[in-house]
DNA sequence: AAGATTATGTCAAGCGCTTATCATAAAAAA
DNA sequence: TTTTTTATGATAAGCGCTTGACATAATCTT
């Protein structure tokens, strides 16, 4: 292990001077400044960054919290989040908290005990105080955690309510949301409440059909043969782009045809359902913004902790995808 | 910050004493231990892992280099490498590598800086010689990288093969591969070997059609369609699940009949992809068998880093997923 | 009751780095 | 030349924790 009189040896310098060059105070000459480049370069040198941190300077880590990657929404967002995080010079942690209370609360003792700058929280099994508790800078996606917690998400209201309209501009008269019921707090809530108003200004009756989330596939399978079989439906809000992708693969073994019987919109529009499932209308979220966002937010938070933000909730604008699930 | 002194504190006893209780070493009564626990729960106290890892003992960080998390194969494999990870008492940092050989040179470096424990690498742009520079215990996913790291893949030789063989029982005459073309030492390649002997076992003509991975999807729908509409083709074997989606979709546009006129098999079966693409064959990889054993050959190497393992290459058995594409 | 065992405490060094202090030298400005 | 500015060094403390050395009790053996 290469360390700090290592450099110092081989620059011909005192350790003190390349600390100076390090960390770029006091006075110090170009000549000697090349000259430790020069060591460091040469013994591949790299600052031990645990003993940096011990001695109070900043650890880079920032931790994050999702329910999981596999799902493609928030593999892409993660994705995005990291290389967002990588070019402000900060490393990921990574935590797949699923839907797991303990297993979050967990984390958040490990991201407490191994110092990081900060946490992006995505997953919310866990209540305002236990966030509070670790003193961290937070920001959270999609969900309030508390007043003095900056949240940024997309525009799900809006969403809803475009999808609603834009099943009713295609004809659609018996228009249902499918997907998680009222989750108090839940983005999907938003969702909900833009397809409920929007209902109700367009005089029709409102049908929500709850699918869970966290269910198994055959169950969740279940409940959506049960409403196509069942009910008389010719237009569907999904709460997300798989629930969508499953109610259109039921459709097709029902022999129900899209969109002529039946007009489906998604919720997410992550790039590999766009890219591969080209025929689904969704509500496409932001992803590349809202990872910046977040980011930029989480180092405001760490650069100047005090400080207020003139703004604690972000809604960033979502798109109508028009593909041919809805009419198009 | 709560620290050591203040546990000692509360608990009426001495630092050593607490310490010894943490690491569990010298005597210590039961009702010692149970009196420092106590204090620990109550002031909700953690070692701060940054002091422990300087004193030598193990940060518990690993560094998880892959491509992308967007993508759903590698999404699901770092979501359950983590999973295990966490299982063991290790935390993750997530370095999304790309394609970009700098920045998984600057992930190295910085994973060393932060005095990770181990690697597992998923990402190969770089050559060993950097790896192995690191001096740290590595595992390796897909990709040799040298004699003394252990590489955990899929058998994609076999995997290429029994696509291969199924879309012969079915029928198919002018069986395509489609996909990577021979990248040396890139996993697709041992998937277009298997692909290439069954050809010549069962007296056809090979067929390799070159879609690059990381290619625009307009570039690669183009080289599709070029295939679609140009040649006399009735199989194809794709070299991911990806590529299988977009013939499967531009299949569709041209008006070619899945799977009468044209039979495909795709690779990697995601849980994503098997869920929400119902009616795609595939060849399966077993997703949480490769994280299991890749965590478990890394913490062999990082609890005995000298031992040598009895063997350096594991061939995890696929799995034949057939359905409707193959002409099921 | 004497020695062995178990339990706890005090003290200090050290992990690799940062940073403050003090001292000294060299270069630049007056 | 003298003063100021700039450049470097030596030394030491400290970040929070671990661990070894040594000392002293308390408890257990036989």
């Amino acid at each position: 292990m290469v360390k700090l009189t290592d450099v110092a040896a081989k620059a011909g310098c005192s350790v003190t001077t390349v600390s100076r060059v390090i960390n770029n105070y006091g006075y110090i000459s170009q000549k000697t400044r090349k000259k430790v480049h020069e060591a460091m370069k040469e013994l591949n040198y790299q600052p031990n960054s645990v003993a940096r941190s011990l001695q109070g300077k900043k650890t880079k880590l920032i931790g994050l919290i999702f329910p999981d990657v596999s799902n493609p929404f928030f593999g892409e967002l993660v994705s995005k989040i990291e290389n967002q995080l990588f070019k402000h010079g900060y490393k990921t942690i990574l935590c797949n908290a699923g839907n797991d209370k303990e297993k979050e609360r967990t984390y958040l003792q490990m991201l407490m005990a191994n110092q990081v700058d900060g946490i992006i929280a995505g997953a919310h099994n866990l209540g305002i105080e236990e966030y509070q508790r670790t003193g961290l800078p937070i920001v959270s996606f999609d969900r309030k955690l508390s007043d003095n917690i900056p949240i940024v998400s997309a525009d799900n209201f809006k969403g809803g309510s475009l999808a609603t309209q834009e099943l009713y501009n295609h004809g659609a008269r018996h228009i249902y949301f499918v997907g998680n019921p009222t989750l108090d707090g839940h983005p999907t809530q938003r969702r909900l409440l833009g397809y409920k108003e929007t209902i109700k200004e367009l005089k029709l009756t409102e049908h929500i059909h709850p699918v869970i989330f966290n269910e198994t596939l055959a169950l969740k399978e279940m409940a959506i043969r049960d409403l196509l079989e069942n009910h008389k439906v010719d237009g569907i809000v999904a709460s997300d782009d798989l629930t969508a992708l499953l109610i259109l693969n039921i459709s097709h073994d029902l022999g129900i045809h899209i969109p002529k019987d039946l007009k489906i919109i998604g919720f997410d529009g992550s790039k590999v359902v766009r890219d591969f499932e080209p025929r689904l209308s969704t509500i496409v979220q932001p992803i590349p913004s809202i990872a910046q966002l977040l980011v930029k937010l989480l180092e405001k938070r760490i650069d100047n902790p005090t400080e207020e933000l003139d703004n604690y909730t972000y809604y960033l604008p979502v798109e109508l995808l028009k593909r041919e699930s809805s009419g198009n």
